[in-house]
DNA sequence: TAAAAAATTAAAATTATTCTAAAATCTATT
DNA sequence: AATAGATTTTAGAATAATTTTAATTTTTTA
């Protein structure tokens, strides 16, 4: 384990914001000034290979990192903006019965309203 | 509507492949010599506004796209990577009493082997 | 058909990421 | 502790995908 290694998982680790190669470069920065870019990325992907992190792409932007390698799907509220995860045990299994292949991993993401924007029945 | 958004609707319908926005450039090309690697952008920027078609991303590539805006999941081959449809009739409903919220569209990408990748059983 | 608006073009610019090769550091063995 | 070999880090160059720019062309509207 290298300083570098344990200062990007420290990052990783922080807080529960998705970040992206660059904003754990800023912060891994601030850390240890001097630390390269390539670096970061060189261990975003040996730690996602390893399934510790994972990343999260597709928001339009760059790739993000979460420090959780376990799937999970995240909900968007159209209303307030909020994104909340979504978890729904045996996903997996039911997806991959319902597909007839092999399920390795997914990423679910919805857009809706949440439990407390949703219109009053 | 112009010559040129005419053929990139024309190339998005002719399969059913996602097809990434240079190819669909390079089969445009193909049928209107000299149409321009912006024009497609551009267009499939507006389809995709318009909710006429949906931008696929995330598959570790550039970005591709479905020509239908209908919400449904993908799975992105491990193996092949290729990119083929998943239908789970009700799986809004599903999702919506699940998360106890009101679902406008959602998006699924699933890593696995496909049908044909799949080891035999 | 003339004016205004919108779309197209080629090329440059930008963004995110990957590659490269030299230097530094870590690891195992004596 | 010294050595050799493997691994990691570094800075910067290179690449890939996409966006921007500004001039030109085409389409639409009146």
């Amino acid at each position: 384990m290298t300083k570098q290694r344990a200062i990007i998982l420290e990052v990783l680790r922080s807080d529960k914001r998705h970040h992206t190669a660059e904003e754990i470069f800023e912060l891994a920065r601030q850390k240890l000034p001097g630390i390269s870019r390539a670096t970061v990325y060189n261990n975003l992907h040996s730690l996602e290979a390893e399934q510790i992190i994972r990343k999260i792409s597709g928001d339009g932007g760059p790739d993000r990192y979460d420090n959780s390698f376990i799937p999970h799907g995240h909900l968007i509220c159209s209303v307030c903006g909020g994104v909340f995860d979504i978890d729904i045990p045996g996903f997996s299994e039911a997806l991959s019965d319902c597909i007839n292949s092999t399920v390795e991993s997914y990423e679910l993401k919805v857009r809706g309203r949440c439990a407390v924007c949703k219109p009053a029945v």
